[in-house]
DNA sequence: GTGGTCTAGACCACG
DNA sequence: GTGGTCTAGACCACC
């Protein structure tokens, strides 16, 4: 269980694969998931456990490294770097500050009352919760 | 001014241009800014308007009308059909709660608690709100 | 009434709205409806009646008279000629069975079988039969 | 032959190109001549056995993806739908019904008489038919 | 390689 | 004047 890291990737979403899978890797260094010094699944590994292409797995892994997130053990793979955690912490959070402000912004430019944007969010927190909550049960 | 409408395009958005003409003239039926029976400005018209190619306008146009939100007025333009504000009016709540949800349960799925949560959606709420006054002062 | 044209006019109905006004002016001439050497209602008087453009009805008139259906009188304006009636007849047959052929080859093609084109056409036609006869009562 | 689709383009058909090709898939798609799941020629694929711009093709391929028979498989090309076959089916159907009772319609509004209608059906079955058959044993 | 977007410019049918 | 169709060619993101 703590080699097998249990993403959700969706083709279709819109957002790229790659994309999805760094976010992913960086979220579960963030919550503790994944240690500092922890090696990750080679990108054949990764590319088989989710049925994606390896350039894929590979482009995300780059974009990571570059990021200074991962770090290259020659001849032996990736693993995260001694800052990353903390770094990552700092990122989820400046990166889900500015998603959620910028879809607020969008509510109010859409000329959506005060009252429909905040009854929108209650709904939607407590639909999300639900959501993670049986998420949470069904894994 | 009130026949003029006043469209931000940003081709380096992400977000295809044709996609944000056909959003913001949804988003305007919606708010009332162009009412049922009007006729909207000519394909070519906005083309100069938004000095981008009338191909663009015109698809923009085309999904419209293939979403029933705009009519042909055959050799004379194009209206906004008798149905179209009240279902603009449920496609924008429809696409804004979708958005806020969707991003609510990323928040939820990054292993934020519940209370770093809230605090940037009550965050995000307040500024998104300064900055939509300074928006309608600056106008 | 037997100066005034009942037509029905849908501007999008994807046929033209001139090819509309001669096909049920050259119908009306072959079942009777308007009889040869009479005149037919001036292109002004057309249009107010039909609330469209008199361009279009122009178009129309000058199409039936490129087929020698309709004759100026120099001052007076357009009546059918003598031997409109037969001729009008004679295409009406040729167009209707031209356009039957055309959309049962059309089914051939599809790919569907002998069995559910016979169903369709019988009810269609029981179907058509109804339409056909609430009009009139309708009218 | 399995791999190779047989369409017939007539670019001065009044039918737009698109729309040909679109409805030419979607028939083939109910008839079972291609299955759910199965790719479907690229865009610049079939543009060059069509021998025309590959932005015709691009727009009948988006159109049969807002209309959910096609999907996207990023990078690397469209699929059928899961649920396409059954849809066509319908749509096929549906089509050509509307077609058949449309021209039936007409036959009645042009006061042909019942059994000339019915006559002109007969005869127009039959050499359907005939041109079927002989379309078949050519090909 | 794939589809998607955008531009530029031409032609047509319609009113 | 209007929208609609088609062509040609460029650039992009993604896999």
């Amino acid at each position: 269980m703590s080699n097998s890291l249990f993403f959700q990737i969706d083709p279709d979403n819109g957002v790229p694969v790659y994309e999805q899978i760094a976010r992913q890797i960086l979220f579960a260094i963030a919550a503790g998931g994944i240690l500092a010094g922890e090696m990750i699944p080679s990108v054949r590994q990764m590319a088989r456990d989710l049925a994606i292409n390896p350039n894929t797995v590979a482009r995300a892994y780059r974009q990571l490294q570059d990021d200074g997130v991962l770090e290259p053990i020659r001849g032996s793979g990736l693993q995260v770097a001694a800052a990353a955690p903390e770094a990552c912490r700092q990122e989820r959070q400046r990166l889900m500050k500015e998603r959620i402000k910028l879809v607020l912004r969008e509510a109010y430019q859409s000329q959506l009352t005060e009252a429909e944007i905040t009854d929108l969010v209650t709904r939607g927190l407590s639909e999300a919760r639900a959501d993670a909550a049986s998420l949470q049960k069904g894994s």
